[in-house]
DNA sequence: TTCTAGGTTCATTTTTCCTTGAACTCAGTT
DNA sequence: AACTGAGTTCAAGGAAAAATGAACCTAGAA
């Protein structure tokens, strides 16, 4: 396969996709949006999740017209949520062609495809920081009931309620992952 | 109870109620913008939750010093989010003082308590939405993925995922209310 | 009828967040 | 050693969302 393989498929796919990637580009950027996530982000899961091949950080940045910093940025985003994989590659490209070699450099990335796995990767990075701040806050929130002068009993119960919403949670949770499909072989 | 029953206790529990309210005000502000919702929104429900009174339009302007624009739209969205209730009032106002009557004129909210009505309010609201204009964009996606010209088993094959993602999350959403708390009493 | 206070609407301003582009680092090539 | 292209960082600009305030509507009180 020396001179037939191509690995930048981006140009071909480009001209015979027939719109399938220019809708999958805006559709997942629509649905991140939903979840507080920047568009360029979905833009790029999309990207690459209508590509049949894995693209690499200049594919991105070429076919989707943005800028290197907002790639990079948004490929940092996507690889906490875990949300993408680092491509294998051939690791021995001493006998191919420069012109070849060119394309094979860097990394390239493929979108991950268990919703289990993309849903718990929200959570973590997105809800769990809260239920952290937010237990600290609880606390505090429940002293100052304590000494609150007036309506003691009142406040008291409002700060109990916090808790067991807080604790409800944080056993949901889990539960609704695992509901999302089996968890990821390792 | 002529002059001692005090109704706007807006001046009175601001000056007794030892940070509660404030700390209460910016834990529910915080909170809401994860989801995506205004600060201004999440410190009107957490006035009221902090509140031992339903409180009415001005007392809400007036204690978190906003503008009657913010209050207004903050207090429609909470409404549709079905996350506040009208408190009842007495309907027969006309032997009471013209000072009281003055202070019990208009609409006063109480919070809603029921995490799964909570829950359920911004799914239907927020998520929902998302749900059927996705169910197009998945039709037309399909579409085209049919009429591409190349790779058309795998074009199709990411649409047909899509279709099983939409749909175990649409019958994962339901189970996910019914974990948080009992259905409503009407 | 007129007055007042509760409440809505919407154009304008402010704030917040995202994107950009330039400067930089680092690895592999020549 | 000098060069090239991948990738990061961050100050600055720009776009989108939220808050404001003025004009307006309404119902009950005087």
């Amino acid at each position: 396969m020396p001179s037939g393989r191509i690995i930048t498929t981006a140009s071909i796919t480009l001209a015979t996709n027939g719109g399938f990637e220019q809708e999958c580009v805006s559709f997942f950027a629509e649905v991140v949006q939903l979840f507080g996530v920047p568009k360029s982000v979905g833009q790029i899961y999309g990207l690459l999740y209508a590509s049949p091949e894995p693209l690499g950080f200049p594919d991105i940045v070429e076919r989707l017209d943005i800028s290197k910093g907002s790639a990079s940025q948004g490929l940092q985003l996507l690889r906490s949520l875990g949300a993408i994989n680092e491509a294998e590659r051939s690791s021995s490209l001493s006998n191919l062609s420069s012109e070849i070699k060119r394309e094979a450099r860097g990394v390239a990335y493929e979108p991950e495809l268990s919703l289990r796995q993309l849903v718990t990767g929200v959570l973590r990075e997105r809800i769990a920081p809260m239920a952290t701040t937010g237990t600290d806050r609880l606390k505090r929130l429940k002293e100052l009931a304590e000494n609150s002068p007036a309506n003691n009993k009142f406040y008291l119960g409002r700060a109990k309620q916090l808790e067991t919403w807080r604790k409800r949670f944080t056993t949901v949770m889990p539960l609704l992952t695992a509901l999302l499909g089996p968890k990821k072989k390792r």
